[in-house]
RNA sequence: GGAGAGAUGGCUGAGCGGACGAAAGCGCCGGUCUCGAAAACCGGAGUACGGGCAACUGUACCGUGGGUUCGAAUCCCACUCUCUCCGCCA
C-alpha cells in the first residue's frame, strides 16, 4: 500500500508512476476522498471533546451527589447522535480510501525503466553463452519419462492437469537441491531458515497483497477459509505483521522452502507441456526485513545470492531489469534470472528478486524501532527466488544430457544425491 | 469432537458504570552517587490519526465486532485466539 501522505505531498510524482505502471489515474479521487474522511474527522473529534467535557462534569456533580438536570441529558443526547453520524461518514470515507489504495501497485523507483510490457525490459548482464548440445536434444518432459523420474500421466491421475510426480533419482535429485540451496544460504549468506504453514488465513492474504486483488490464481477452502500459498512470501511478510521490531534486531534474513501452489488461470494454454508451469511446486525463498536506508544495497546482494546458486550449478543465465509495466503488485524494482536450458531452447526465469520498499510492511502494519525510545518506523521488505526448483531440474536435466541418454549430476550436488549420474532404467532401443 | 478457564501497556498483574491511558511490581531509558559498576534515590517513557511552521493540542485505542447508557476496561451479545482436561489421531 501506498501511503496516503505522499499522494498529499506529491501527488505529481505519484500520478507519473502510475502512468509509467499502465494504470489509470487515482490521484483527483484520492485527494478528494481523503479531504472528506479529514473534514468528517476533525469535526467528530470537536464534538466528541465537548461530549468529554460535560462528561465529566456530570461525573463529578454525581459524585457530589448532584443529578444532572435533564436538559444536561438532551445535550449529551443530541452531540451522541451528531457523533454517531460523522463518524459513519468519516469511517465510510476511511474504508473507501483504504480500498482505493489497496488496489493501487507500489511506485517504481525512479531508475526503472519505463516501459508497457516485457520487451521493455533490460538485460543487465549475462553470464556464459546458451549452451548447444553437440548432438539432437531433448527437452526434458521427453527426458524425464525416458529416464523414468517424472511422470506426467500419473500426476495427472491424482490431481490433474499440470500436476506430476518424480520418483527414483528425480526425487532424490529435487531433495539435494532443496538441502544444498539451504545450507548455502544458512552457511555462507546469513539468512535463519524457517519451516512455514503452506496455508494461511485471509487476513494474511490480504497482508501480502494476494487477496482480494488476485483471488483468481489461489487454491482456497471454504470450510475453514484457508488459503493455499502461492510462494513463502506470503507467510513470511506476516510474520511481524502488526508488530513493532524491538531496536538492534534488522536486518533480518529469512530463508525457506515450501510448496508453492497456483491455479494459473491467467496462463490456461501456456506452457503445458513439462513442469516449467505446474499448479504445486517447490520454491527456497529467500526474504529480508531491512532499514529503508539500506534496502537498495541489499537489493543487489540478494541478487548475488540467487546468481551464486545459478554460477555453482554451471548454469548460462542472464539478468534483466524488468520495466515498469512488467514489475509484480508489490515490488519497487526488480531483478530476473533467467537460466538457458538447452532442450527446449529457451531462457526460463529461475528467480525474482524484488524491493517492495515499505508497502508491504505499510500493508501488513510491521514497524520496527531504530533505537530505543525512537519512534517506530516501516521497514523495506525483499524478497527473492533461491530458486524455484522445477526450472532448475529442467536446466540441470536439459542441459547436462548426454548423447546416451544419461543425465551428469553437477559437483555440488553429488554429495547430496549420493550419485553422479542418472541412467535410463534400460538401454534405449535403438531410434527410442 | 466434548467440558472448562482466560485475553488489560515490553512482561507480570490490579481495576464498586463517572476523577482511567489505566494501580503496583519487574524490565527499559535519563540523571544523582561512584574511578567504573551494582545497590539506593530522583525523573522519563505506549500506539495511531486529526489540527498546528512549531511549542503544543484534540480524538481514539484494555483480543475483534456489535449492543445497552448522558457516559463502558467495567454490563449484554457474537466472534477470534490462547490455555487445561477428556476423546481421537501422524
Amino acid at each position: 500500500m501506498i501511503a496516503i501522505e505522499q499522494v498529499r505531498r506529491d501527488p505529481e510524482a505519484v500520478r507519473r508512476a502510475m502512468q509509467a505502471r499502465g494504470e489509470p489515474d487515482p490521484v483527483g479521487e484520492l485527494l478528494e476522498l481523503d479531504a472528506a474522511w479529514r473534514r468528517d474527522r476533525t469535526q467528530a473529534d470537536e464534538i466528541r471533546n465537548r461530549r468529554n467535557q460535560v462528561n465529566r462534569e456530570i461525573g463529578h456533580a454525581r459524585s457530589a451527589g448532584q443529578p444532572p438536570a435533564p436538559e444536561v441529558i438532551e445535550e449529551m443526547r443530541s452531540l451522541g447522535r451528531q457523533v454517531a453520524q460523522l463518524e459513519a461518514s468519516a469511517q465510510a470515507g476511511e474504508e473507501r480510501l483504504r480500498e482505493l489504495l489497496l488496489g493501487l501497485p507500489n511506485l517504481p523507483l525512479a531508475e526503472v525503466p519505463v516501459g508497457s510490457d516485457s520487451d521493455s525490459n533490460r538485460i543487465l548482464r549475462q553470464q556464459g553463452q546458451p549452451a548447444e548440445l553437440d548432438f539432437p536434444g531433448l527437452p526434458h518432459w521427453e527426458l524425464g519419462e525416458r529416464l523414468g523420474i517424472i511422470d506426467f500421466q500419473r500426476g495427472a491421475k491424482l490431481s490433474g492437469s499440470r500436476f506430476y510426480t518424480t520418483s527414483g533419482a528425480g526425487a532424490r535429485l529435487e531433495r539435494a537441491l532443496i538441502s544444498w540451496m539451504l545450507d548455502l544460504h544458512t552457511a555462507e549468506h546469513g539468512y535463519t531458515e524457517l519451516a512455514l504453514p503452506a496455508v494461511v488465513r485471509r487476513d494474511v492474504m490480504e497482508g501480502s497483497g494476494n487477496l482480494p486483488k488476485f483471488a483468481d490464481n489461489l487454491y482456497h477452502d471454504a470450510d475453514d477459509d484457508l488459503w493455499l500459498i502461492p510462494t513463502a512470501e506470503v507467510p513470511i511478510t506476516n510474520l511481524y505483521r502488526d508488530e513493532i521490531i524491538p531496536p538492534g534486531r534488522l536486518p533480518l534474513y529469512y530463508v525457506a522452502q515450501t510448496p508453492c501452489f497456483r491455479r494459473e488461470k491467467a496462463a490456461a494454454g501456456r506452457d503445458t507441456r513439462g513442469i516449467k508451469r505446474v499448479h504445486q511446486f517447490n520454491k527456497v525463498e529467500m526474504y529480508q526485513f531491512v532499514e529503508p536506508e539500506s534496502s537498495a544495497a541489499e537489493l543487489e546482494r540478494l541478487l548475488g545470492h540467487a546468481e551464486e546458486i545459478c554460477r555453482r550449478l554451471g548454469f548460462s543465465w542472464r539478468v534483466l531489469e524488468l520495466c515498469t509495466g512488467d514489475m509484480g503488485f508489490a515490488a519497487a524494482k526488480t531483478y530476473d534470472i533467467e537460466v538457458w536450458a538447452a532442450g527446449c531452447r529457451e531462457w526460463l526465469e529461475v528467480s525474482s528478486c524484488s524491493n517492495c520498499t515499505d508497502f508491504q510492511a505499510r500493508r501488513a502494519n510491521i514497524r520496527y524501532r531504530p533505537e530505543p525510545g525512537g519512534r517506530p518506523r516501516l521497514p523495506h521488505t525483499l524478497n527473492g527466488s533461491g530458486l524455484a526448483l522445477p526450472r532448475v531440474m529442467i536446466a540441470i536435466i536439459e542441459n547436462n544430457q548426454q548423447p546416451d541418454g544419461s543425465v551428469i549430476i553437477p559437483e555440488v550436488l553429488r554429495p547430496y544425491t549420493g550419485f553422479d549420474r542418472i541412467t535410463p532404467p534400460q538401454p534405449p532401443a535403438p531410434g527410442g
